[in-house]
RNA sequence: GCAGCCGUAGCUCAGUUGGUUAGAGCACCAGAUUGUGGAUCUGGGGGUCGGCGGUUCGAAUCCACCCGGCUGUACCA
């Protein structure tokens, strides 16, 4: 059946959606054993929720009238009911916690890998479905719960196999960030719609530098293609407040000159002097005190755990999503550089974070809970470890089945019954399940990374024998043969063997291959 | 969402001031070779030139709109 050329349907998949192949999909799958690996050790438990909840308990995106699908991919139900494909893993985390709350060891320490959705704009890197690994610890608001996430995620980084040194967890608290609002406010208060905008100004640091967040904090800023932001809008004594909270010295009106940097990684020092120079800078009132003391514990406990400040760092710029947080919040950034695609080198950056949520499984009781966690970019984290030729990911990829060629179409059994043999020692084998002639069935050996195939024609199969033909010594030896003619009579990598000692000789061969690295693919 | 650049075969790209039947390399398929993956040679399939309108005797080429891609920016739970 032809279908006319227009109408036929156009393969094509909507942006922002990929396939995988194997290859990919088996690196993949090593690296998350890594992760897991880790959090059990931690003494994690495995759990796991649907793709879809109701939309009302995936938090503050619900879908309106005017724009449904903003963000979040949603859809009502035959009950007139709003449902949404989940955005990230902690809100169906906190509704499950929530829905067995008593049943529920506490505190509760759970993993799970799994995609979630995203309805905005794809870029490189970036998909509408992607894969979260997350671990979280719910009813425990000690900051020893905020210190374990912290040392669990630099335990995963090198579990995958990024180098101490390649990697930092920064922390730092919402609270520390409520404190310099209420610090800020003696010089006026600040709007909720305006502090959000300051968060987001702070967030941009590393990326614009001390500049672009003050021009963000204050009147707006015009980045190079002439797009203008609109900035926070607070008063420019108290944008000095903000850059101070920072790091940096002096006043806007004193010069830009003066600004002096004291976050990333350049000045690691001590996380209990960093902490205690942030006071003296701030003049915290009593929420800044709070989130003080808070990270001093916590930057003694890590540093009782045996991680300094090469690896879990306060960092006062770290903000994370504007949502949720209500305490510590932490990032694991890598810091190697990476040549972005104009070949200048740039930090690699972020490849998972997580924090503090107090709130979010009390929307679904009378109280608050306690909870804590964190989630790795599986995707990002995963091109990380291709940037650093990780063995993870650049380990050998595995070779294909043994195929047995079907030589005779009246003989599939015999086939049949050779495959079936050399399955049941263990091999990785099939049959050629397609109708093509030997030459297709040797170029579709080759395409699928077969080892070696196995062939019975006619005359062997009068000598009670069968040929093996090793693919990968043959194609080796081949660069050496100019003629066809003689190519084909040299039958490179091939050799006879008694039927009865088929799956002997295969095994033989593929012992062989696995010794000489030069085979690998 | 906003701004800029770009859409020609599966991939990478040519295509003259608007002018016959739109090309190349790679990839794919077949033959040379009853039954041998490589190499070589010969042949073949594959295009509504992103889409839809317009200007024109004539559009891959010029114009408008739409769609898609890339880049920056905004948002990012």
């Amino acid at each position: 059946m032809k279908t006319e050329k227009s109408n036929r349907l156009k393969p094509r998949l909507p942006r922002g959606f990929a396939d995988r192949g194997s290859a990919e999909i088996a690196a993949s799958e090593r690296m998350l054993d890594k992760i897991r690996e880790v959090y059990e050790r931690y003494g994690f438990e495995p759990r796991e929720t649907p793709f879809i909840e109701f939309s009302d308990a995936l938090g503050k995106f619900l879908p309106d009238q005017d724009r449904p699908n903003e963000g979040v991919f949603s859809f009502k139900d035959d009950d007139e009911q709003w449902l949404s494909l989940r955005y990230d893993l902690t809100a169906p985390l906190a509704r499950h916690v929530a829905e067995h709350f008593d049943a529920l060891p506490k505190p509760f320490r759970s993993y799970r890998a799994g995609w979630v959705f995203r309805n905005e704009k794809p870029g490189p890197g970036r998909f509408r479905q992607f894969m979260q690994f997350d671990a979280d610890t719910v009813g425990a608001g000690s900051p020893a719960a905020d210190a374990e996430m912290c040392m669990m995620m630099a335990d995963v980084m090198e579990a995958v196999g990024i180098s101490r040194g390649d990697y930092v967890i920064k922390v730092s608290s919402r609270k520390l960030l409520e404190g310099l609002r209420e610090a800020l406010s003696a010089r006026g208060a600040i709007a909720d719609a305006q502090w959000l905008g300051v968060l987001r100004a702070v967030d941009k640091l590393d990326r614009l530098g001390a500049d672009g967040v003050f021009q963000l904090l204050t009147g707006g800023r015009k980045d190079e293609s002439g797009d203008f932001t609109k900035g926070a809008g607070i008063s420019p004594e108290q944008a000095d407040g903000v850059m101070r909270f920072l790091g940096f010295a002096g006043t806007e009106a004193q010069g830009r000159a003066s600004y002096k940097a004291d976050t990333g990684r350049d000045l690691v020092c001590d996380n209990r002097a960093r902490l205690e120079s942030l006071a003296n800078a701030m003049g915290f009132g009593p929420t800044g005190q709070q989130a003080l003391r808070d990270l001093e514990a916590l930057a003694q406990y890590t540093r009782a755990g045996g991680y300094d400040e090469s690896r879990i760092l306060v960092d006062r710029s770290v903000v994370r999503g504007l949502e949720y947080y209500t305490g510590p919040v932490f990032e694991a950034e890598l810091t190697f550089m990476v040549p972005n695609d104009k070949g200048e080198p740039v930090v690699f950056g972020s490849v998972g974070g997580g924090g503090r949520y107090d709130g979010l499984v009390g929307r679904f009781r009378g109280e608050d809970v306690p909870a804590t966690g964190f989630s790795i970019g599986v995707s990002r984290l995963f091109s990380a470890l291709k940037a650093v030729k990780s063995p993870i990911v650049t380990g050998v990829a595995e070779h294909g089945p043994v195929v047995v060629l079907v030589m005779d179409r009246e003989r599939v059994e015999d086939y049949q019954r050779m495959t079936s043999a050399l399955r049941s020692a263990g091999v990785k084998a099939e049959m050629y399940l397609g109708a093509a002639g030997m030459k297709a069935q040797m170029k579709y050996a080759d395409k699928r990374g077969s080892p070696l195939v196995v062939i019975q024609g006619g005359n062997e199969k009068a000598k009670g024998e069968v040929q093996i033909k090793d693919l990968l010594e043959g194609a080796r030896e081949a660069k050496a043969i100019a003629s066809h003619e003689e190519y084909k009579a040299a039958r490179p990598a091939q050799f006879a063997v008694p039927e009865a000692k088929l799956v002997e000789a295969v095994r033989d061969v593929l012992e062989r291959q696995s010794r000489k690295s030069e085979y690998a693919p």
